[in-house]
DNA sequence: CTGAAAGCGCTTACAG
DNA sequence: CTGAAAGCGCTTACAG
């Protein structure tokens, strides 16, 4: 029928342009554009008879075609970096995801996914992010060594980051929970629960979060004229494994211990199971507090006494500051403050 | 400098177009073109030209101006409805995005991620996928009366599912597991083992997963000659609280049963929680077998026996299946096989 | 094998 | 307040 059907099977009509809607409005194309883009100047007969048209032809406007003439794409990469096996565990990172769709959704923004983890899948990304096909990233579980940061940071893309990137503190803004005063005022409730030998598993100490957990560690015990005993502090990569692997040197360095201090949920969970195994109870013998607050914190036997991260806040803020970088506004960094919560595993 | 820079601070200079390579090349930009596309008709002198051409000014085609010319957006979406609170926790999830996000890289076609839970995200989210502005569209824990689908259909945009849509299995292709194969290999493992009082926790029942495992229930049993127990039977919506509910449920109306079927790992997880609180071993009292052999199955106390849904090829199949739909062919349905899982829960 | 030209559907100064 | 026109960066028949 028509002579410029798609190539393939024609899916159905063709859909209708701004042109089908400024004949049906009876005014220019450029006035439709106008209505459509809320722009000042248009009389209110014309915006009501060009919204009239767009609901009679069902027109929605093609984003290709407004992002070829505007230069922006109207979309965000939300970018992944962690190896697979931590993204399938950690509850963290659904709860990021949600929390963006949400934010991006809001300002009709499109979320776009990329996972970077194999060498292809990484070269990819850099050069799919640097041909400026995306008006901004969002950067999860960055950590210091990546050659990714400075690739991204050469191609001046926007660029918002989950926690403080080390070593590009100037260079990328970011979004954080107050991991250090956070890792104090856990430390601080076990001092006060009259704890004597606290042990701590970190995250990777080449993430913002991972050194700011385990200062704030430190803090509270010299605030509280302790001193730092190094077989006391052991080193997680964020995952269960890792804080079973990790709980496991800490008993064999100082098998008296009475409380551990862990950098996320997930390796508190894994902390939580070589207690049992090793038959110490808890929280009679070691108390367990963990760190985010994530879905599995009160599913733990028993539940874990965790600091809060607001990773629903930290999405807001991470899309917010995002669209700010895009609009010209000079990088910063956003802390979020976090809150004890009180559960079993180190009660009140 | 330049006169027509970005409106806001110029995100450095001007990225290189095709114009620019064919300066460099010294051919015609419609020459460029083809070989950016593999064209026939092309001089090998011409193609090599260009490739130095390229790489030397750091060329990236503009994916926006390539769809508005051949009107494919090279974009998929990946439509998540389920409830937010079933996204947190199913660690399915994870796997299936993961293996989307890899399949659609290596077609160098992009991931979009919409979450259609609030009834405003529903109603953009419904105009965005009619608007043709993906080219197709995988859909995943699709409820049989949710009215999406309907629009959805409709709107005649290429959609594949992740298993059996109830009542559009003519009208959406899909890639489903053998649930209900699946569900009879779990069950007869069960009267292998000796168990006579088999209980089971379905999964949703408007959902092609949730009816067919449950009728892999029924199989089993009525294929060793015995009756199906309305009371054996409590429905659950996949998630770990239902799966405790359930079985509280179940304890209630045969406090003797010494098996339990979970339709997923998640419930069963649940089911073996109030297991426990109600001073039943597992598997000394009750068997459990779950369904999915998800990240959870082999870390629960103790460890499931589970039938293995593989969620990585069924992540590829979709891939593939939409691609096929895409290009025109008549929608069908995938099944891939499942396998019995082995561990404590409910050994051999 | 290769150029010149039209067209994809928008936005945006530029004149009126 | 509104139109006519140029331009965004590609692809694709159409002539050579």
């Amino acid at each position: 029928m028509l002579p410029n059907v798609p190539t393939p099977p024609s899916p159905g009509r063709k859909r209708p342009t701004i042109r089908d809607v400024a004949r049906e409005a009876g005014v220019s194309y450029a006035t439709v554009s106008r209505v459509l883009n809320g722009r000042e100047w248009v009389s209110p007969e014309a915006v009501r008879a060009v919204r009239d048209a767009i609901s009679r032809t069902g027109y929605t406007a093609n984003p290709h075609a407004r992002s070829l003439a505007t230069g922006r794409s109207g979309s965000i990469a939300f970018l992944l970096t962690e190896p697979q096996h931590l993204l399938f565990e950690d509850p963290n990172f659904s709860v990021l995801l949600r929390g963006v769709a949400q934010a991006l959704s809001d300002r009709e923004l499109t979320l776009i996914l990329m996972i970077a983890s194999t060498p292809e899948e990484r070269a990819r990304t850099i050069s799919y992010l640097s041909g400026g096909h995306v008006d901004g990233v969002l950067l999860f579980s960055p950590h210091s060594g990546d050659p990714l940061l400075g690739q991204l940071v050469q191609a001046e893309v926007p660029i918002v980051a989950c926690g403080r990137v080390l070593g590009y503190e100037q260079l990328i803004s970011s979004v954080m929970a107050d991991d250090r005063n956070g890792g104090r005022s856990a430390v601080e409730h076990l001092i006060a629960a009259g704890c004597t030998r606290i042990a701590t598993i970190t995250g990777p100490q080449d993430t913002g979060g991972g050194v700011d957990r385990l200062q704030g560690y430190h803090d509270a015990l010299i605030a509280h004229g302790d001193t730092i005993e190094p077989g006391r502090v052991a080193h997680g990569d964020w995952s269960r494994a890792s804080g079973a692997a990790a709980m496991r040197t800490l008993l064999e360095h100082d098998p008296e211990l009475d409380a551990v201090f862990a950098a996320s949920d997930a390796m508190a969970e894994g902390a939580l199971r070589v207690l049992r195994e090793a038959a110490r109870a808890v929280p009679g013998d070691v108390r367990v507090v963990g760190f985010d607050d994530s879905g599995l914190a009160a599913t733990t036997e028993p539940p874990l006494t965790t600091v809060r991260h607001p990773l629903d806040r930290v999405a807001e803020e991470m899309v917010r500051l995002l669209t700010d970088v895009i609009a010209g506004r000079t990088p910063l960094s956003i802390t979020v403050p976090t809150s004890l919560v009180v559960r079993e595993s180190s009660p009140a």
